[in-house]
RNA sequence: GCACCCGUAGUUCAAUGGAUAGAAUGUCAGAUUCCGGUUCUGAUGAUAGGGGUUCGAAUCCCUUCGGGUGCACCA
């Protein structure tokens, strides 16, 4: 619509004699209820103009009516001047771009950005939260892709600590050798149970030494298997071999079970960073800021910012022993990171109870001077709620991934077979069915709300094949493919209609030609929930065309072509729309 | 206590400072169903409260209330 814009500062400068810039002008999609498809709001032109909002809408619709011929009329709403544009329009813009299979695709930018996602622990299998991120993650790096970046994800795995040897004590104290063979467990799952029988046998311990007569205070750091705990994280720093071969054994089974889950995700990454390897970086970096002047020294040897100028705390950077604390070794990550990649922008996926965290890693980088650090994001998502309420990890009402997924899929596979629409499909096929429709419903609704929102999850709802969910997108796009498919329409097909358009058809146009729009949108906004969103309304919109206008049956084999090639572009956006988000579309189902 | 985030129909979500706050689902009517599990129309129903800025506020500012998170020499 540049040629709107264009035109309408020509038609203020003519008229009111003021030079205003593209960005001054607020344009918009006209409501349903009026007629036109695009809005020049004029409120803010009265200023200069001097007259009514009305005037005004009426002497820059006059003009714009009489300088571009695609402005077919237009009619003035109080400060709304609402343009119609002509179908030749619509119809030549379709044909020449909508309507070709590689629409949308933006051209590279020439920038760089890394998106840092999933961040698991190796002490526990994913849940539910890591999937919100996990989806959150790839599809940001998705979508900036298709908006031109070259993307590079990675994944900074915390495989070190003492939550890792706590796991590795139990299964070393109480586990009798059992392995992920032997188990027939997958491996992230051994580990997090031995993780969970170390909590229990320590609060025996605890209970025992309270019993005693000790405080609970007290007992929390006296008892027997935690200060074994705590020697073997001693050992494992000091790289006892004993401790560090158990240490790979156990991570490695970790690392083969989320394997399966990412896989089961459909997410990827091109690099794992891990935490053993980086957590005494940052020191080089405290010592820069030190003579910088951006940190100080306090009387026990610790290192300090003080940040309350910039309406935060004083932040301890470097232990008064010289060892690390969180915030070191992200400061040390983020370097070696752009050291890597040199990317220009660097996204974090990190859950919102981390936003004092990385507002001040940001601000310490600015500080430091780094030049980099301008392009650091940290993408914060809100928790996870279920209809049945919290999830509390200690009181074991955390959703396990790979129970939620095995659950999705049987839901879908249950529903679909109620409706009795599989016949003709293999069993390999209706496997690739269920998976599909149960992870596009999990991921559909987890994308569908903006990221820094609580939401609540609720996996029926999720699974509707009626509504705003996944299968309801994903079954729209089956059914054009079948009706595609039914009346023998190659991809592709070019049309030369030329007629009228019906509403229905030139709404469904008008929404279709914004798809790089939302694109670019959404990519500056880190929110697939826009993608998402717009994807339903094109799905919605496609039935109501379907319904109102016949294809099959058109009467007029050039109008009926139209219909197809119609079709097939809102199939083609989404499938595209969908890929952005990681959820497949089928061809039939 | 201090800081940050959130508060929208019964419910789940929308709304670059713009028109009569949209959908979905639920409930109640009616019509329709080229290929389906439809679709359409109508009814129902919301910006937590109070101030302020603005031509114009769900959105920005102040304040009260409610929910969440963070305020470790843990990661």
């Amino acid at each position: 619509m540049d040629f709107i814009l264009r035109e309408t500062i020509n038609a203020v400068r003519a008229l009111y004699q003021t030079e205003i810039t593209a960005s001054d002008i607020n344009l918009q999609e006209t409501r349903k209820e009026f007629e036109g498809q695009v809005t020049v709001v004029t409120f803010p032109f009265t200023r200069f103009s001097k007259k009514s909002p009305e005037q005004t809408g009426n002497e820059i619709g006059e003009y714009l009516s009489t300088n571009l011929q695609e402005i077919s009329s237009f009619n003035v709403v109080k400060g709304f001047l609402n343009l119609s544009i002509s179908d030749s329009f619509w119809l030549s813009m379709f044909n020449g771009q909508i309507g070709k299979p590689m629409f949308g695709d933006l051209s590279p930018n020439g920038k760089k950005v890394m998106v840092e996602y999933s961040s698991p622990n190796t002490n526990k299998p994913l849940h539910l939260g890591h999937i919100r991120n996990n989806l959150l993650g790839y599809s940001v790096a998705e979508i900036l892709a298709a908006s031109g970046y070259e993307t590079v994800k990675v994944n900074l795995v915390n495989d070190r600590g003492i939550h890792i040897c706590k796991s590795m004590l139990a299964w070393t104290r109480f586990g009798s050798g059992e392995t992920p063979e032997s188990s027939g467990l997958k491996g992230d799952h051994l580990v997090g149970k031995y993780y969970v029988i170390f909590d229990k046998e320590y609060k025996k311990e605890i209970d025992q030494l309270k019993a005693e007569g000790q405080t609970e205070e007290d007992a929390k750091k006296n008892a027997p298997l935690i200060k074994e705990a705590q020697q073997m994280l001693r050992k494992w720093e000091a790289g006892d071999e004993e401790v560090i071969s158990l240490w790979k054994m156990m991570n490695g089974w970790v690392y083969d079970g989320f394997d399966v889950t990412y896989k089961k995700l459909g997410v990827d990454f091109q690099k794992f960073y891990y935490e053993s390897d980086t957590y005494l970086l940052g020191k080089d970096i405290i010592n820069e800021g030190l003579e910088k002047g951006v940190f100080f020294r306090k009387e026990d040897g610790s290192v300090w910012i003080d940040l309350t100028a910039d309406g935060l705390d004083e932040k301890l950077v470097l232990r008064a022993d010289g060892t690390s604390v969180y915030i070191t070794q992200d400061l040390g990550t983020a370097q070696l990171k752009y050291n890597d990649f040199k990317m220009d922008e660097s996204i974090y996926v990190v859950g919102n109870e981390q936003d004092y965290h990385f507002k001040v890693l940001f601000l310490i980088l600015e500080k430091l001077g780094k030049k980099w650090a301008k392009g650091l994001y940290h993408l914060s998502y809100g928790m996870v709620d279920l209809p049945s309420g919290k999830m509390k990890s200690r009181e074991g009402t955390v959703v396990d991934a790979d129970d939620l997924i095995a659950e999705m899929v049987e839901t879908a596979r249950q529903r679909t077979e109620e409706l009795g629409k599989v016949e003709g499909f293999s069993e390999d096929e209706k496997t690739d069915l269920y998976h599909m429709i149960g992870m596009g419903a999990l991921k559909y609704f987890l994308l569908k709300v903006e990221p820094k929102k609580r939401l609540l999850f609720d996996p029926n709802e999720s699974i509707d094949f009626q509504g705003h969910t996944g299968p309801f997108i994903q079954y729209t796009h089956a059914r054009i493919r079948s009706v595609l498919s039914k009346a023998g329409y190659q991809d592709g097909q070019a049309t030369d209609h030329t007629g009228e358009l019906s509403d229905s058809e030139r709404e469904l146009v008008v929404l279709l030609s914004k798809y790089p729009e939302t694109i670019r949108a959404s990519a500056s906004e880190h929110s697939p929930a826009q993608i998402a969103n717009y994807i339903y309304e094109v799905a919605k919109l496609y039935n109501k065309f379907y319904h109102e206008s016949p294809i099959i049956k058109a009467e007029d084999e050039q109008l009926k072509q139209f219909r197809l090639t119609l079709s097939a572009s809102t199939a083609n956006i989404i499938k595209k729309g969908m890929k952005l988000l990681g959820i497949a579309v089928p061809e039939r189902m």
